[in-house]
DNA sequence: ACTACTTCGTTAGGCATCGTAACTCTCGAG
DNA sequence: CTCGAGAGTTACGATGCCTAACGAAGTAGT
C-alpha cells in the first residue's frame, strides 16, 4: 500500500515474485507441498533454474513467504466475520469457527502448510506466533465476555500465568479487548481462545487431512458441537 | 507370535528389517520425516545403498511400515489403559486421553508421521482407517454408557447414519461395545469417540507441533478441561 | 550521451537422494 | 554336492537444491 509507483525495476521485480508464488501454490494444490519444486517453477515461468534465487533466497525462503500468505489469509477470513458479530457471542464464535474450518476446507494444501507439520527439513518462521494470534484475535475478543466455569478454571489460570509473562501475548489481548494483563477478564479471554484454537485445528486438521472422509462427515456438524460446549463452559449467549 | 522358528534365512531377513526400522525412528527423531534417507541408513547398518530395497520396496514402504508401528503402539499404549477402567467413565475417559497425548508427546516425530500431514509426496497407507480405529477403541466403549444431550445431538444424528452405511465402522462398534448398528446407544458412542479424537487430535498436534511453546503450557491441562466438557454433554460421570 | 554500477539471467557444476540394472557371491534345501 | 534363490555390490540415470562464474541489460551519475 505504501509505495505505489516505484521504480520500473522494482515493479518487475513484485510481479515476477508474485508470479512465481501464484504457481508455487498451483504445483502445491497438486502434489502437496513437496510437489514444490523449483526447477519447474522456472520452467513454467519461462527462466531457467537458478535464476529464481534472484527472487528467492531459497526453496525454504519462497515457503515462508505462502506460510505468511496463508496466515494473513486466513487471519482475514476470520477477521472479515469477526467484524459484524451484533448477534451476541455464541453465534459469534460460530460464525468465526466456521469462518475458519471454510477457509481450511477450502484451501486443504495451506492449511497443512501452515498447520505446523512442516515440510522437508524446514522450521517455522520466527514470525508464525504473532501471525497465528492475528488469526486468533477475533476469538479473544468473544471470549473476553465470558466467566470460566467448572472444568475449563485450571485453564484460565494457567493463562493468567502466560499473559504475565509474555508481553507479546499482553499486547495482543490488550489489541482486541482493551484488557490489561492483569484484568479479571484476561486469562478467562486467552482460556478460552486457546481450547477453541485446539479443537478448531483438530477438526479442520483431520477435516482437511481426509481422515473424516466415509462418514457423511459434516466438519461443520462436528465444529458447531464443540464450539457450544465452549460457549457453554463460558456462559456465552 | 506365531511363527518363532523359521528358516535362518527368514530369520535374518527379519533381523534386519528391524535394524533398519530403528535406524529410521532415531533418524526421524533428529531432522523429521524427511531425515529418513536411505542411504544414510544404508551406510549405519553397513551396507550399501541399495541393498535395502531388498527389505523394502521403496522408502514409502519403509515409512508405511512406520506409520503401521506407531498407530499399533499408540492404540496399545491406549488400550492399556482402558483396559482398567473401574473408576467411571469419566475419569476413564480423562485417563484414555491422557495416554494419548502423552504417547504422543513422548514421541513428537512418530505422532507428526501419524497425524495426516503427509511426508514428501507419500500416501497413507490403505488400512489406516483400520488402524486409526483401533486407537479409539476404547473411547467408544466409554462413550456407549453415554446420553447425548443439547448441542451434540445433531453430532449423533449424524453418526447414526455413518454407521448404518459403513460395515467396517459397524464391526469397530460392535467389537468394543457389543452394540449393533442400529442400536439406540451406536451414534451416541460413535459421536463422543469422534468429538474425542478431534480435541484430542488437535491438542497433541498444536502441542508437539510446537504452538504451544511460550505459553507455560501444560497441555494436559487443556486437555482435561475438554475432555471434561465432552463428559458433561454425555452425562458421563 | 558516456561511463560505472546494479540487477537479471545464463550455463556449468557440485552434491544429495531415490531408485534401476546387471552382475557376483554365498547360503542352504534337496 | 549341486544349483537356485536370496543378499550384496558397483555402475548408472533422474531429480532436486544450490553455488560459481560469467555475460547482458537496464539505471544512474556526470
Amino acid at each position: 500500500m505504501a509505495a505505489e509507483i516505484r521504480s520500473p525495476r522494482a515493479r518487475y521485480r513484485e510481479q515476477t515474485r508474485a508470479e512465481i508464488k501464484e504457481i508455487a501454490l498451483r504445483h502445491m494444490a497438486e502434489g502437496g507441498a513437496q510437489g514444490v519444486a523449483l526447477t519447474r517453477i522456472a520452467k513454467e515461468v519461462g527462466l531457467s533454474g537458478p535464476a529464481l534465487y534472484r527472487y528467492f533466497s531459497s526453496r525454504d525462503d519462497l515457503l515462508n513467504d505462502l506460510v505468511r500468505d496463508a496466515y494473513d489469509d486466513v487471519a482475514a477470513a476470520v477477521g472479515r466475520v469477526g467484524a459484524d458479530a451484533q448477534a451476541g457471542p455464541r453465534l459469534a464464535l460460530r460464525a468465526l469457527g466456521g469462518a475458519y474450518l471454510d477457509w481450511a476446507v477450502a484451501q486443504p494444501h495451506r492449511y497443512l502448510l501452515i498447520q505446523g507439520s512442516p515440510v522437508p527439513g524446514y522450521a517455522a518462521p520466527p514470525d508464525t506466533a504473532q501471525r497465528a494470534r492475528a488469526v486468533m484475535g477475533p476469538f479473544v475478543k468473544v471470549f473476553a465476555q465470558g466467566e470460566a466455569t467448572g472444568a475449563v478454571r485450571p485453564v484460565v489460570a494457567e493463562m493468567e500465568g502466560w499473559v504475565r509473562k509474555d508481553p507479546a501475548v499482553a499486547d495482543w489481548l490488550h489489541a482486541y479487548t482493551g484488557l490489561a494483563a492483569d484484568d479479571a477478564h484476561a486469562g478467562t479471554a486467552l482460556a478460552g481462545t486457546v481450547l477453541a484454537w485446539s479443537q478448531l485445528h483438530g477438526t479442520a486438521s483431520l477435516e482437511v487431512s481426509g481422515q473424516y472422509s466415509g462418514m457423511g462427515h459434516q466438519a461443520g456438524t462436528l465444529l458447531n458441537a464443540q464450539l457450544d460446549m465452549l460457549a457453554e463452559a463460558f456462559g456465552l449467549r
